[in-house]
DNA sequence: CAAGACTGTGTAGCGTTGTTATAACATCCA
DNA sequence: TGGATGTTATAACAACGCTACACAGTCTTG
């Protein structure tokens, strides 16, 4: 690949690195990749193509440097979609910008990433159900877990005032690998649930309803003692079922 | 409101809806609605205001639709969510345009669209929490389920190809009501330590459950933190009721 | 009733954007 | 050496978002 060509997708990659509204113009690829305009047309066809060459060498070099780690390494299929799934809300934590143009209008038809992932996915998945870890069909399984992956993703990016603190990705990841895997021989490993008496409210569940109380009525508490206690019930709620 | 603010408003809507790539010009926009440009920026500021109006009007125009029948309508809050997932997966698939142009980073920003939809879940399942169906914080459970429903209605309205036909929407939304809910229609009339006549608990009787559980199963506060809430707990479920 | 203030709209134009026609430059094979 | 090919720069075009300014309508105020 011509040096050139790799200094403009460099150039391309650091600017919506930067750029937080993901908006960059040519020409100030150019002048930062040192080129003029027509350099970039004759390489990348049209701005579109450019970002979407952007996204794809960006997606790539993550997924290079983690492929040996994630591909389909364990026994159960639940295993490797937690991996999968943990690498994808990473790619997008680190390159925000470049994650949010994937899913631009003009960007998604061009790029080939999302395309690439689906698919990684679905060998994946397809290896788990000739192995009969599915519950439904690799096709399925696919479609729920890249949805609910990119949501989560998507969510943490582009508006983290309302996703990013507290920890609602792990629970969604365990619920969709829940829902298209059979608990398989290693499910004691990797525990997305309790099997308990579902009527039976849980510690968790009690905590959470006990939390909205405090909230909503008056109590014999002290303010402080109510605050300090909303944190400790939120723990509760929240915390892997043991 | 004025007239031409409206016209401007449902031009601006429809030329969304009829382009594809959702990218369209204020020229455009100012020929449709039979004004001219300074309109546009008198009564939006800019560009991205007006693009945020038209998200905002039809959004606001989907939810008053649909308000009365998806709003806590049922005992049980699962019933509540599943109505509320199928009437947001229902609006991406009759906007696109405007539901794509929702995160838009731009425009994700300045519509407050998003933020009420977060609200209005909020809402329901705090209200949940209050009748003992929620198995986390009705925080989390907001970001478990606004995270999945947005990414499977984004995947299907962005990547038709991939996932348009097949059913994978049921399955992701089932299994992320059963994560965040307990099971059972009346799964909050499971035995307090002191019944009341009420098949709601109360806030002393939820105390009094958390206190058996906090005292018999294992959870993530360190122990002088347990023995301080076990007190507070104590004095919680003793009171008299407010 | 008249004068001014305010609001809303149109005209014209600014600066910037994505894009391209054209030409100069370098490199390679004959 | 000489053209053929591939790559880069100059300059410019059309369309864009946006705004300064002037004019028309309505409302307030004396």
């Amino acid at each position: 690949m011509s040096a050139v060509k790799n200094r403009i997708l460099g150039a391309t990659a650091e600017l919506i690195a930067r750029s937080p509204d993901t908006e960059i113009s040519t020409r100030a690829v150019c002048e930062a990749a040192g080129v003029s305009a027509p350099s970039i047309y004759h390489y990348f066809g049209d701005k579109d193509g450019l970002l979407a060459a952007a996204v794809d060498f960006g997606w790539e070099r993550f997924l290079e440097s983690k492929r040996e780690a994630a591909s389909a390494a364990h026994d159960d299929v639940a295993d490797d979609l937690r991996a999968g799934w943990d690498n994808h809300l990473q790619f997008a934590r680190e390159n925000p910008g470049m994650y949010r143009l994937l899913w631009s209008p003009a960007v998604s038809r061009t790029s080939h990433a999302a395309g690439q992932a689906h698919e990684m996915l679905r060998m994946v998945l397809e290896l788990g159900a000739s192995r009969g870890q599915l519950r439904v069909s690799p096709e399925t399984a696919t479609r729920v877990v890249m949805a609910a992956v990119t949501g989560a993703a998507l969510s943490l990016v582009s508006q983290p005032e309302l996703f990013d603190d507290g920890n609602f990705t792990e629970p969604l990841r365990d619920a969709v690998i829940a829902a298209v895997t059979v608990s398989g021989p290693n499910a004691a490993t990797s525990k997305p649930r309790k099997p308990t008496d579902s009527r039976e409210p849980t510690l968790a569940s009690t905590a959470a309803t006990l939390q909205s109380k405090l909230n909503s009525e008056r109590s014999v508490l002290t303010d402080a003692e109510r605050l300090l206690m909303q944190q400790w019930l939120s723990k509760l709620a929240d915390a892997p079922q043991v």
